[in-house]
DNA sequence: TCAAAATTCCAAAGCGCTTTGGATTTGCTC
DNA sequence: GAGCAAATCCAAAGCGCTTTGGAATTTTGA
């Protein structure tokens, strides 16, 4: 069924028929209504592609999901994210493209969504520190917001972010507070924006209180359960071991937690550990009682949020871009308690 | 730049540079080469909205993923799932669209792409055991290919699926190779047609083994950590505990870990564990001996093939329906032994 | 009651591409 | 060099929609 048909069905001519589905004032309540109830006993919806083609508009978002050679992996928190975003999507009549692209191409696929003119705008995922992607969107001229940030950058631009700093800088001020000094990080990759903010906030607390960093208690790599368990074997193998680790990812903690465990220690009593928590579906954090302390923020809602900014955008471009810092919440567990007592 | 402005640049129709750019014979080797020359210092490549109009093929392929309120969370197979899938698409020239949507509105959803003619063909994520979108696609007469299959239906469909079955009867089949006779299952949500072929799978092996299935030793959920926490925990609290437990996701065994060191118990001596595998990117199964012994297989590997198959069959209609089977590999870790003697 | 103002509708152009049917040019054959 | 096929190109229609610029009808005001 298209607007031809639906028009002949009606009696009307497609002008009419076009206004009275979009919501334009020159058609009378009771043809509107005529052609509401019509359309959708006929099953009619406009094909996206001839209104794109008339509108100029393609009513799409794009989300290119960069596949580094450097790490061939997926981002778990994408999965949850996009499900936020796509809420916001479907709520407006948008459609969700995505791209996963082997990092080298990037550059391409933003140039390609934009001469195929496939989508109004697109979201920028896990920037790192100088992200070529902003400059290179800057000059296409293809509205995007990003989400979190990237540290060095000149020109404005939209961007949702959680505070990273702040988040584990509490987080670790908290450890303090309970006694400890050893504090080790397993943190993400480095160049990645969000990692370089959380071991700042990491430092800033240790100098706070008059304690040096220490490179053997600060692990960066892909956040897996086998590089949190790694890093933690490591470091609780050393003479002067950790008492306490602030970690960046779930998951990793998972393997903090099992390396802790496999040397006969009690997390929460030995070692404390405090997690950022993404609040990713698959990976509750316990019941009732969380079983990891955590700075918590909900990637879902990021999501939502910055989809909605986007479209906004895209809807004024005039106005300069919006930016928000959500803060994390902490949330205290059974994985922390005062520093053992030294012997 | 679009084809009127290219064409114009140089010197030719708009018929002459359309049929250079998609390989027409009728067109001759030099001005294919200027043609397509110019394209490229013009960054010019065909509007998608444009072609899917004049050609009637919308270039894309959608992807609905069902939010169900029953269980409110975003498969993590997904992401690797997808990421194999674009590299497929992108391939050949495809667009990926994504729906993320609560799954009382999926019916809505499919109606909705194939009325507003937004896509090519659909693939469809998570089958139950009996699927009622099967039966809905097959009556909108929209291609699509299943990931996983249905058990109950009767007209052929494309699908590619592990065989569930299979792996979780050879594995439990391990298990008593190895002397185990009380084996547990965790199991994922068992309406999922996964979950029930793999607790078909691990019946069938008890019962060549002259074994009675305990409802006390098989549990069904959401694949959480916490659940194989919980899980395993209750389990190994019984007088007669098992020896030996099958697990469906790495996420759960982790947390089915985590119950046995709790216990003071040690995985692979008095608890063996085996898990299935999805190989995803952030679970690496340990280094080079594997810490989980395994059934695996790759569901990135399963999306690139996946989109290949609905590709196809939307190039040719008139092809049956195919369907893959994939047997999921046995890797032998450190989380089994033979079964601890009984004191 | 009649002109002016609203209201309600429509024909046709245009969005950027593909493709049909035909026109023009070139290359060969004899 | 005439005749014909092959090679090369083009004008125009059409894909399904929105939107402009009017036309036809109804309502209003004095």
């Amino acid at each position: 069924m298209n607007l031809k048909e639906l028009s002949q069905n009606l009696g009307l001519s497609q002008t009419t028929v076009s206004r009275a589905l979009n919501g334009y004032p020159e058609v009378s309540t009771a043809t509107r209504r005529r052609v509401e109830e019509a359309a959708r006993t006929f099953n009619y919806s406009p094909s996206t592609r001839a209104k794109g083609l008339a509108t100029g508009k393609a009513l799409a978002i794009g989300h290119v999901i960069p596949l580094s050679s450097k790490h061939e992996m997926v981002n778990p928190v994408f999965g949850d994210f996009i499900a936020g975003a796509g809420e916001t999507y479907s709520r407006n009549g948008y459609e969700m493209i995505l791209s996963i692209v082997p990092d080298e191409d990037e550059r391409r696929i933003y140039q390609g969504l934009k001469s195929r003119r496939a989508v109004d705008g697109v979201i920028v995922h896990g920037p790192v520190m100088d992200d070529p992607r902003i400059p290179l969107l800057h000059k296409l001229g293809l509205p995007f917001a990003v989400h979190g940030r990237a540290s060095v950058n000149e020109t404005p631009y939209a961007w949702l972010d959680m505070n990273n700093r702040n988040a584990f800088k509490r987080a670790t001020d908290f450890l303090f507070d309970l006694g400890h000094r050893r504090i080790g990080l397993v943190n993400g990759l480095e160049f990645m924006d969000f990692a370089h903010r959380r071991r700042n906030g990491y430092t800033a607390s240790l100098s706070d209180h008059g304690v040096t960093p220490d490179p053997a208690l600060m692990r960066s790599g892909e956040m897996t359960e086998d590089f949190g368990y790694v890093s933690a074997r490591q470091m609780l193998a050393l003479d002067d071991a950790p008492t306490a680790i602030m970690c960046s990812s779930m998951i990793s903690a998972l393997g903090v937690r099992r390396a802790i465990e496999e040397k006969g220690l009690v997390m929460g009593k030995d070692v404390s550990v405090i997690s950022h928590d993404d609040v990713l579906s698959y990976l509750k954090n316990g019941g009732d009682t969380p079983i990891f302390t955590a700075t918590r923020s909900s990637v879902r809602e990021a999501g939502r949020q910055l989809a909605q900014m986007l479209l906004d955008a895209i809807e004024n471009p005039a106005r300069p871009p919006q930016t928000k810092l959500l803060e994390a919440e902490l949330v205290v567990g059974c994985s922390t308690g005062p520093a053992p007592r030294k012997d």
